[in-house]
DNA sequence: ATCTATTCATAATA
DNA sequence: TTATTATGAATAGAT
């Protein structure tokens, strides 16, 4: 159509390639939403010029356009490859690539989607949640070991600290007792170690305690025992 | 064009809509063709009939054409509004969907780009990865902090022990002291209470401590001190 | 831009 | 669907 006919390929004359661009381009332009009215199609037209400029229509949005592109070619996949799902590799690239895809579509962009391509999305992004939630959770539990092992050395420190204060004590008691039976003689003395034994014990023990636990009933007997530690999360 | 004008709008005949399609189809892809080739145009074009069938065409590839069309997008969004980077809001979400764009063309799809259009490209892709990687921080120290919190009570809780063992200790060598003055009549029970003191403490002392820090030179005064923690991760 | 001779796309039809 | 063909539309080259 012109007065001569042309061979299809690059227009080599500058001038003569963007008038043929600007010419072409409205034509199918035209093209487009003619066929979008006419046929009830969904039509989304992308052109960057060899300048770099964009020139686009679509029917709808290109946002729909392209969202639906993705879901179309996902599912696309899907049917030639039906049970790439459980085979390993690397999934988060994968996953990551479509929940980007679908991510745009939040809140918009669900009309003209059928019950069962909604099935097919939401097992998608359900599968893409799963995976996601996998990785993130790896990357916390790395870190709440390393704290965990150091606690509980730390733990088992204490542990190791309480036996010993019960035992310094029971040997204090008997040195003590020792000391009375052999008689009471210098009364001043006693003043100064008898108080101190049994009330700091007491009293250094309890605030910590609080703040880690609720209040348990202390035990009463003669024993000082270690408290319970709030630290394992993965019990 | 046809043996008759027509007036372009919905074709009611279901049967005539899809001929047409077909046929409008066709001529378009061609023109398509024809205007990418001729004007050295990169042309994406995407098709849904009105019974949900794709149909595409791309003069390079359709991930191509879809990743310039996000960037092209972006750069006219930042044109048009300058200096939005600044201003808050939940800038996750924009970056979300940005780095989504982008993340395909990982490793691929860098043709055709300019220097201008790459240094956006750097820049776009450096902000997201610093809002991702803030995100992530923000909730690995939320976790850190929790533990550290645990850790440094129960820490606290073992230097008050330490002082303790000290507090008695000292205790138990003066009342010691004092039954020796007093007079060593019982040598039989002083095997029963000498040797546990100081062998005790010392044996259990030391191996946890090792465990935890490199071994320290061990404080050869009378003094006991509770070990170093390594616990402190944001110092 | 606008014009027009031509070629092309396609509506109607089979 | 595919093919034919009369006709209207698109456009190459010129102004």
């Amino acid at each position: 159509m012109g007065r001569g006919k042309i061979v299809i390929r690059r227009i080599d004359n500058s001038t003569s390639r963007q008038v043929t661009f600007s010419k072409r381009r409205n034509g199918i332009f035209k093209k487009a939403k003619e066929l979008a009215i006419l046929c009830d199609a969904e039509v989304g037209l992308v052109i960057f010029s060899s300048t770099g400029r964009l020139y686009e229509y679509a029917s709808t949005s290109m946002k729909s356009v392209i969202d639906r592109y993705g879901r179309a070619k996902e599912e696309q996949q899907h049917v030639a490859n039906p049970n790439s799902e459980l085979k390993g590799g690397s999934k988060l690239e994968t996953t990551t690539a479509q929940l980007a895809r679908k991510s745009s579509l939040m809140g918009q962009d669900l009309s003209g989607l059928g019950v069962k391509e909604l099935q097919t999305l939401e097992n998608q992004l359900e599968m893409s949640i799963r995976c996601i939630r996998t990785k993130k959770d790896q990357l916390m539990i790395d870190e709440i070991h390393e704290l965990n092992r150091k606690g509980s050395l730390i733990h088992q420190e204490n542990m190791e600290l309480y036996r010993k204060v019960n035992l310094i004590r029971q040997e204090n008691a008997e040195l003590y007792k020792k000391l009375y039976e052999t008689g009471a003689e210098n009364e001043a003395n006693r003043d100064s170690t008898t108080p101190y034994n049994f009330a700091v014990i007491e009293e250094a023990n309890t605030p910590a305690r609080l703040e880690l636990n609720p209040p348990s009933q202390q035990n009463d007997a003669e024993q000082t025992t270690p408290p319970k530690l709030g630290l394992q999360l993965h019990p």
